[in-house]
DNA sequence: GTCTATATCCGGATAGAC
DNA sequence: GTCTATCCGGATATAGAC
C-alpha cells in the first residue's frame, strides 16, 4: 500500500518503447530518456547496464503481449472477427495515431545494425505474431465468417506483411487514409463486412 | 573513346545505394564508402558535400528508375503479367538475394531521423511506385488476366505494402521461403498461374 | 580530385562520491 | 538509486596543401 512512488525502471521501459516505435533502436539515446524523465544519463545505465539490455527488455515485453493474446484467443476462440478488428485497431490507434510503425518492421529495417540477441528476439516476435494471426484466420474460416484461399499460415504471413507495410506507408505519407484504404481492401478480400 | 577511367562519383553512388538498402541511411558512413573505394573520407565530401546530398541523389536515382518503368509500361501495356512478374523478380533477385529491403520500407522506418528533403523524396517515390503498380493491375484486369475487387489504386497500394513487408520479414527470418509463400499467396488471389 | 590534418559533436559506457 | 566527471570511439564536416 505504498504511495505512488515512481518506478523508474518501468518508466524507462515505457518511454523507450515509444521512442523505439517512433525513431528506431538507433534513433534514441540514453540522453533522450534521461532528459524526459528528469534524471541523468548514468541513472538509466543503473537500470539497464547496456543499451542492448534495454532493447532486449523492450522486445521481450512485446513478445509477452503477443503470447498473452494468443493464449487468450486459443482459450476462447468464439469471435475471430472481433480479434481481427482488434488487430486492425492496433494499427489505427497505436501506429497511425502516434506516427509510429510496428516493431517487426522497425527491427527488420535495422536488422543488420542491431545486436545478435535482438535479432533472435525479433524473429521470435514475428513468429508469434504470425501464429496468432493464423489461429484467428483458421477459426474465422472454420466458422464461416472469413474466406480465403490456401493455408491459414500462408494467409497470416501475407496479412502480417500487408499491415506492417501499411503502417509504414501511412507514416511515410502522413495519411491515415492510406491505412484505411488497405484495411478496406483486405477486409473485402477476407469477406468481412465493411 | 577514353580508356575505362574510374568515375568515382558513380561508384560512390552505386556503393551507397547498396549500403543504404542493407543498413539504412544512418547505417553507413563516409568511411565505409571511402575504405571500400580505396580513397579517403574527404574525397567523398568532394563529390557529395553533405550526406544529405548523397541521400537525395540516391533516392533520385530510384525515382528515375520507377518513372522510366512506368513510361515504358504505359507505352506498351501488352503484357501486365510479365510486368508483375518482373516486380516479384525484383524482390527475389535484389532484396532476398542481397539480404536487403526496399527503399520505401527503409525510409519509412528511418523517417523521423532523416532530413526533411529526403522525406519528400521518399513520399514521391512511394507515389510513383503505387502509380506503376496501379497501371499494371488495371491493364491486367482489363485484359482478363488478373482478378481483384475494388479500385486498381487501392489494390496497388495494398500490394505494395504486402511486398514491402514481405521483403522485411524475409530478411528478418533469413528465409527466401517467406518471400515465396507471400508471392504464391498474392498470385493465387490475383488469379495468376502458379 | 584527392590528400593530411583537424575541428566538433554525440553516443555509450564506467568510476567513484553521495 | 542517483549524482558528477570522464573516457573512448565514431561520424560529419572543413581548411588548405599537393
Amino acid at each position: 500500500m505504498r504511495p505512488a512512488r515512481r518506478d523508474t525502471r518501468a518508466e524507462i521501459l515505457s518511454l523507450a518503447e515509444q521512442l523505439f516505435h517512433a525513431r528506431g533502436y538507433h534513433g534514441f539515446s540514453y540522453q533522450d530518456i534521461a532528459q524526459a524523465l528528469g534524471v541523468k544519463n548514468a541513472a538509466i545505465h543503473y537500470h539497464f547496464a547496456s543499451k542492448e539490455d534495454l532493447g532486449l527488455a523492450l522486445i521481450g515485453r512485446l513478445r509477452e503481449l503477443v503470447r498473452k493474446n494468443l493464449e487468450l484467443f486459443r482459450g476462447n476462440p468464439i469471435d475471430p472477427v472481433a480479434a481481427i478488428q482488434a488487430y486492425f485497431g492496433y494499427y489505427r490507434n497505436h501506429c497511425a495515431a502516434t506516427h509510429s510503425i510496428c516493431a517487426v518492421g522497425m527491427l527488420a529495417a535495422e536488422l543488420s545494425t542491431v545486436p545478435d540477441a535482438m535479432r533472435l528476439q525479433a524473429r521470435a516476435l514475428a513468429d508469434e505474431m504470425r501464429e496468432l494471426l493464423a489461429a484467428i484466420l483458421e477459426a474465422g474460416r472454420a466458422r464461416g465468417v472469413m474466406q480465403f484461399a490456401g493455408e491459414p499460415a500462408a494467409r497470416a504471413l501475407s496479412l502480417m506483411c500487408t499491415m506492417g507495410g501499411a503502417a509504414q506507408v501511412t507514416r511515410l505519407k502522413d495519411s491515415p487514409e492510406v491505412l484505411e484504404t488497405v484495411i478496406a481492401q483486405v477486409s473485402r478480400e477476407l469477406g468481412l463486412a465493411a
